[in-house]
DNA sequence: CAGTGGTCTAGACCACACT
DNA sequence: GTGTGGTCTAGACCACTGT
């Protein structure tokens, strides 16, 4: 029960079990009170872990039947929330951005909307193009509340992670995110940034990012469909 | 304890009164022991059904502060599971399939891999275009085993949504499902099915459905981007 | 400080799958 | 029947938030 909770360690060293081969694919893993008695825990926590595990896609669960290893890949999947540089990152890019941008905006009809505020309310928009091994994949906005980052045209140029950026300098966090993920043609200036023909099939996500039940952040992202996928794992309904 | 489990009575019953506006926008609901005594369960049932209301994307909660409403709009979000059917008659649409052609097929290299199975093992493929109000969003390539559906070929014109089909004549269900989530620009067959440009931008998902450890169903389907969307409600995390 | 959710325990009984 | 996960309880203490 120290800083770091219980399921958390249990949770790890399952992973590293299956990603070691210890648990093979197709193979059961030890059933819940035998898991109790490994680690040492209760059933509650035992079964926190086992969830996290199927969240990743690894494991699947089945009343009667017991617990079954799924695969041996750590898959990047969406299921969590994850900037899309610590995405790319993961995946062994050397990643980084270009071209970016800070500018003040009052917010129109859209942004207030999204944000639930009045019209004209002062936002911050950073412009970025995100890149993987030296090529565009990504060009993205990110609209913040001014206040909440005063001051943050003159840091730009410490920004990578945005996410990582807002949380060690004005200490922002969030809590929930909502991700909608479309897809459209690259119009002439997007085709421009990323170096694609225009026309080519962009993945565009609208992503708010909620502080408490507010919503503090709205990034509009687009990526070049043939360098990006997302993963989501889902279980039970129809 | 009947059939339907507490939880589950005590997150629809959180659902309508967040729906009906008893807890509106903004405000607090009411804290964990209240809701135990209002609905007569422990704490770990109340923070189930709690769970799923975040997944939902209709409250959030914090720590030291409580649960607020973020909406009270129900959300087809897709963190649950469902068929491209299903989701489009949520919408409100009339939902229908067409030029629907069930054939048998040897697993290539691709489909021997998805399904981790011999080159050549026996398939069926069922080819569809969905139709939504009339006009095409989708067309679907859905493999399964042969062996798990025998006689399907005549039964093909009972086939709207495949999940209810399969479940009802066959049996078969899911526990888990795997979405690739992508896109691409439309060729000139897909362009012409689904009545659109050729390169016009499509949404691809790639599905992998699991009974138990095995994948027993893969569905490959393009969407046409501007008709459709996903939503994924995230927490924790950077 | 008081109040909130976050984590955890020990134990119980139910529902499902296989033999 | 036996063994698996699924649901549920009653209670405890920790960690965070706001006053």
């Amino acid at each position: 029960m120290s800083r770091t909770p219980e399921y958390t360690r249990v949770y790890n060293a399952l992973k590293n079990l299956i990603a070691d081969g210890t648990y093979k694919r197709g193979e059961l893993l030890p059933n819940e009170t035998q898991l109790e008695e490994m680690y040492g825990v209760s059933r509650t926590t035992v079964r926190k872990a086992v969830s996290m595990l199927v969240q990743d896609g690894l494991i699947s669960v089945r009343q009667g039947i017991g617990t079954t290893v799924l695969s041996n890949k750590t898959k990047q999947n969406l299921n969590y929330f994850n900037s899309l540089t610590a995405t790319l990152e993961r995946r062994g890019y050397d990643v980084g951005v270009k071209d970016v941008y800070v500018t003040d905006i009052a917010a129109d009809a859209f942004l207030a909307e999204q944000f639930d505020v009045e019209l004209g309310t002062k936002l911050v928009c950073v412009y970025r193009t995100h890149i993987a091994d030296g090529v565009p994949v990504a060009i993205a906005r990110n609209y913040l509340f001014k206040e909440d980052v005063p001051g943050m045209a003159e840091k730009k140029d410490r920004i990578l992670s945005l996410y990582r950026f807002l949380k060690e300098e004005y200490g922002i966090t969030y809590n929930l995110a909502e991700d909608t993920i479309s897809a459209c043609n690259a119009n002439y200036e997007e085709a421009m940034l990323l170096g694609v023909e225009p026309g080519e099939a962009l993945l565009t996500v609208v992503r708010k990012c909620y502080t408490g039940d507010k919503v503090s952040q709205l990034a509009l992202v687009k990526i070049i469909a043939s360098r990006h996928e997302f993963v989501v794992v889902t279980k039970d309904g129809l």
